[in-house]
DNA sequence: CATGAATGAGGCTTCATTCAT
DNA sequence: AATGAATGAAGCCTCATTCAT
C-alpha cells in the first residue's frame, strides 16, 4: 500500500521548493498584489507549472505560511508545559520575537486564515490565559490583540535597517503586557 | 502662459475639493487599491476630471496623504507647547492612537516620503526627547522605532474588526513606553 | 424628468452598433468559441471598449439575439390574429422560414435562456395548440420539437450553398407536420 | 526504420484502444471542448502515451469519428440488400435516428472530411435514389439535404434534455419524406 | 515505451490613462 | 473645463503540446 502523500517525483520536488521560495521573497517584498508570473519567473519555471502545485495564487499564499505557522504552533505547546505560567508565556513570546526579527514572513503567518491559525490562537490563548490567572499579564489583553502587536511588530523591524530597533521595541512589549504598577507609595 | 498659482476657478475649485474628500474616503475604506473610476463617481465627477486636476491616481494619493501629515504635525507642534514634557508626549501619541484608529490611510500618512514627513519626524523627535529628557518615557526608543511600529499598528489593527482592539493595544504600548519600574527592593 | 433609457453618446452608439455587428458576424462563424479580442478586432475597438457596453462575453451573446427573437416573437403575435388555426400557424412557419434561410443567427436566436425565448415559445405555443385543435398539424409534437427542427433545418441550409435546400426541406417538414393520412382505402 | 505497419505491442495496442474508448466517451459527453488531460486520465494512462498514439487532439478526435463512420456505412450497405427499396431506406434512416440520439458525435461523424465520408455518402445515395425510383419517397430530395439536416438534428436533439424529441422529430421527417399524397379527391 | 511535469501561448477581464465630444 | 467613452497593457488562469525521468 502506497502512502497516500507519495512522494513527488525530483524534478517536481525541486521545482515546488524553488517556487516556494520564490513566492516567500515575492510576496515579502512586494505583497500579495505580486504578479503570479514574477513568482514564476523568479523561480525559473512557467506560469503554469506553478498551477499545477498551487491550484491558486490565494493557495500558494497559504502554502508559504503554512509551514511557518506550524512551526510557530509547536512551538507554543512546548512552552505550555513549563512550570511557571509567566515565565512559560514570556519565554514562547521571546521565542516568536526571535522567529519574527529574523524571518520575514513571520508576520504574515500569523494572518492567514485557516485551521492551523486557530491551532496558533489556541496554543498561544492557553498561555496568555493561565499567564493572565497568575497575575503575570495585565488583564484585558486578548490573543488576538497579542498577534495583532506582534505583527505590527515585525512589520516594523522589517521596514528598516536599523537592527537594534526589535529588541528595543520587543521590551516595550513586554513591559507594557505587565500588570499595571501600582505608582509608589510617596514613603515619608 | 497663466501664473502658476493662478486660482482656481469657482467651479474647479469645488470639483477638486469634492475628489479630494471622495478620494481620502474610499482611500480609507478599500486602501490603495480602489478603482479611480469609483472615487470619480463617489465625486460625482467623470474620470477625466480627476485627471485634470491630479496627473496620477498615485499623485492623487499623495495628496490625500498629505493633507493627513500636515494635520498630525499641527498636532504634534501644539502639544509641544504643554508644560509637562511626559504629559505632552503621551497626549499627542493618544492623539495619533485616535487617528489611527479611524482613518484607514493614517498608515499611508506615515510613509509618504518628502519634506513633510521630514516635518514630522522633527516635531515628534522633539516631543520624545523632552519626555525622554524629563524620565517620562523609557530612554533608547527613538522616533523611528515610534513612527515605524504605529504605521504597521495601525495597518494592523484595520485588518481585524474589534474596535477596542486599538484602545488596548495603545494601553499596551504606553504602559511599555513608560521607564522600566527598578525591581520592588529587597526591604530588610 | 429624463428617459430611463437616456440616448448614448454618438460615439459610443456606434461603437455599440459595431460591435453587435461583429459579434453577430463572429459568433455566426466561428461559434462562441471565437475569442473576444477577435470580435474587437472586427469592429475596430480595443477589447475594454467591448466590457464597456456589455459586462461578459456571454452578455454580448445574448445582446446579438435578442434582436432577432424579439422580431420572431412578433411575427409569432401577428399570425395568432389570423381566423383559419392552421393557415396562421403554417404562414407564421413559413415567415420563420423565409427568415431563416436568410439570415444566420435566425437559428442561435432559437436557442438562447432567457424571458425573451419564454415569449417566443409562449407565442408559437398558442400558434401550434390552435392548429393541433383544428386538426391542421398532427399531435403530439411540441413547441420545442418544432422550434429544435428548425434550428437543425436553418443550420443545414446555412452549411451548404445550395440555394434549393431551404425550400426542399421546408417543405419535408411541412408536410411532415400535418396529420398523419389514412392509408388511401383500397376502393373496390 | 520499422515497417509502418509493424503490429503494436500487445500493452500499446491495448493501450490505444483504451484511449479510443476514453476518447469516444468524453467526445460524446463533454464535445471536442474535453481536456486531453481528462481523456488520458479516464483511459487511465498519462497525457504524452496518448500524443505516442495520436500526434494530435484533433487527430485523436479523427480516429474516434472515422471509427463512427465506418460503422455508418456497414450498417447503410446492409440495409442496401433489402428487397423493398423504400423499407430499405426508411431501415436505415430509422438506425441512423437511434445512433443519432444516442451518441453525441454522430453528427460530428458526419462532417469529418475525407474518403470515408464519401463511402457514407454514396452508400445512402444508393439507398435514396432506390427509394425515390420505387416511389417511396418524394423526389427531388438529395442525399446532401438529408445528411446535411440529420447532422444539426442530431446536434439540436443533444442540446436539449427531452429523450423523446428525437423519435417525435424522426417521425416528422420520415413522414415529410414520403411523397406528398394528392389532396383528396373532390368526390362527386 | 509510459509517465506526468513543464511549458507558454492565449483566453477573459480590469482599470489607469487618454481623447473625442 | 467637464464628461465619459475608448484604449490597451497586464493580471489570473487553462490546456495543447513537449520533454525529462
Amino acid at each position: 500500500m502506497a502512502s497516500a502523500e507519495q512522494p513527488l517525483r525530483a524534478d517536481a520536488r525541486r521545482n515546488r521548493d524553488r517556487i516556494l521560495v520564490a513566492a516567500r521573497d515575492a510576496f515579502a517584498e512586494a505583497g500579495f498584489a505580486v504578479p503570479l508570473d514574477d513568482i514564476a519567473a523568479r523561480a525559473g519555471v512557467g506560469p503554469g507549472t506553478v498551477y499545477r502545485h498551487f491550484p491558486t495564487k490565494e493557495a500558494l499564499f497559504q502554502a508559504v505560511i503554512t509551514a511557518r505557522v506550524t512551526d510557530l504552533v509547536t512551538a507554543a505547546r512546548q512552552h505550555a508545559d513549563a512550570p511557571d505560567p509567566g515565565a512559560a508565556f514570556f519565554a514562547f513570546l521571546t521565542h516568536l520575537g526571535a522567529e519574527g526579527a529574523t524571518k520575514r514572513d513571520t508576520s504574515d503567518a500569523m494572518t492567514v486564515p485557516g485551521p492551523l491559525l486557530a491551532d496558533l490562537h489556541d496554543a498561544v490563548a492557553t498561555l496568555l490565559a493561565r499567564a493572565q490567572d497568575a497575575g503575570a499579564v495585565r488583564p484585558g489583553v486578548t490573543v488576538d490583540d497579542l498577534l495583532t502587536f506582534l505583527k505590527s511588530l515585525f512589520t516594523a523591524v522589517h521596514d528598516g535597517p536599523d537592527p537594534g530597533r526589535a529588541e528595543r521595541l520587543f521590551t516595550v512589549l513586554i513591559d507594557g503586557l505587565r500588570p499595571p504598577q501600582a505608582p509608589p507609595a510617596a514613603t515619608p
